[in-house]
DNA sequence: TTACTTTGATAGTATTACTATTATGTTTAT
DNA sequence: ATAAACATAATAGTAATACTATCAAAGTAA
């Protein structure tokens, strides 16, 4: 159907919104909702509504709100995954492919026709304003069982092995993409609300030279 | 009356609870059930049943959760603050006073007796659990200009003036100690609850030795 | 003693987060 | 062509939440 898919672990829906529609409607429109209107003013009503449908449909495809958000950030996740190793075919060096890294997790996505659905660069900005609400949670360690988080951890690893590239002795690889990553969204929140948590004058390019920055130093010294 | 107290900006209650017993034991109560309910299932009503009195009780000393939440977190960053003043008395160079800095940040707090009515190592693993929740909002920019965040802002601008004695050419300041404040939060929250997200084993060494690398290497270089 | 403030008790409203039911239309299998 | 199966729409209903309002009792200060 697509010439692109990206696909999110099954725990994350009742039924796959991606296979109908309807749930591909309610995709869009939620991405819309969320990005206006931020998670907690954001009701299943309001998408039934906006979807020209009801609130019961959306049920039909997602346990709750939560585990809607849970999705699209995992779809994000899996959409930035599939961007990276694009871009990687054509580097050879580790150090730029961290660099390309850094700058896909920061400058603004343009829009992809091939998945008309979803509005890459709208869904980024929902996710800067969002993603910790999804880990944290109570229910943490069991949604973390159900696969909630994977696409979160699965760039933080791809990301470990190549720094680990470049030196295999540095020991805090984990934590330091974790933070990098973690950093990519704060810092643009950071920059756009508190900008005194931020050096960023000029739109995305000084985060990108910040966080560069700060990879190479720690893992190359 | 105390030896010693926590200023928080008056934007942050309707009544003072520092100045009344019913206002303490809210305090007291409160960090109690948001450390062992989370935010979200923590209520009101839960709180007046706790503290022996009723829902109406709480909304006299606080807006709502989130003005609630707002004010622990920076009573917590206010203490922090004085812990660390207390601690640089006897530091005498930059670095160390850094090294301080970021073993405070992730310690657990041992509670201080002067304040009875707050249990400051429950209060901070609250803290890891919760601090983003209160600038995650559509309000940000409101509850900005009304004080909620100066607490957490003060702390990164200290470390913004000791890093930059260490290395005055440092282009990034606020970007680094935003990301390192933030970095010890979610490194005890990933160490606990996304084990794949962090290089912690054992306790919370491991997360004040990577952070302290980090920081040094990436001002030093 | 009076006046003011704080608290406790109770009631009530709008919204949210669901669950359930039923009717209708659409697709699929035979 | 028909029946069975399924997806959706429409509606109703429930329990809990996040408040707001009112009033009386108790304590405290002038």
């Amino acid at each position: 159907m697509n010439a692109l898919n990206i696909i999110v672990s099954p725990n994350l829906f009742v039924k796959n919104p991606d296979e109908t529609a309807l749930g591909r409607k309610i995709l869009s429109k939620s991405i819309e909702l969320l990005a206006e209107l931020g998670y907690e003013q954001t009701t299943f009503k309001k998408i039934g509504l906006a979807i020209d449908s009801t609130e019961a449909s959306v049920y039909r495809y997602f346990q709750n709100k939560h585990q809607l958000l849970a999705y699209l950030i995992n779809w994000y996740w899996g959409w930035l995954e599939v961007k990276m190793a694009q871009e990687f075919i054509v580097l050879n060096t580790p150090e730029d492919k961290l660099r390309k890294a850094i700058e896909l997790l920061v400058k603004p996505m343009d829009t992809d026709q091939r998945i008309p659905h979803v509005d890459e660069s709208l869904l980024q900005r929902m996710v800067v304003a969002e993603y910790p609400k999804i880990y944290l949670t109570k229910e943490v360690d069991n949604e973390n069982r159900g696969g909630y988080f994977s696409g979160y951890k699965r760039i933080c690893d791809t990301l470990t092995l190549i720094a680990l590239q470049i030196n295999p002795t540095y020991q805090f690889p984990h934590s330091l993409f974790a933070t990098i990553v973690e950093a990519a969204q704060s810092q643009q929140f950071f920059a756009a609300h508190l900008p005194r948590l931020s050096d960023s004058k000029s739109g995305t390019c000084d985060i990108i030279d910040f966080l560069t920055d700060l990879t190479l130093k720690t893992i190359k010294a």
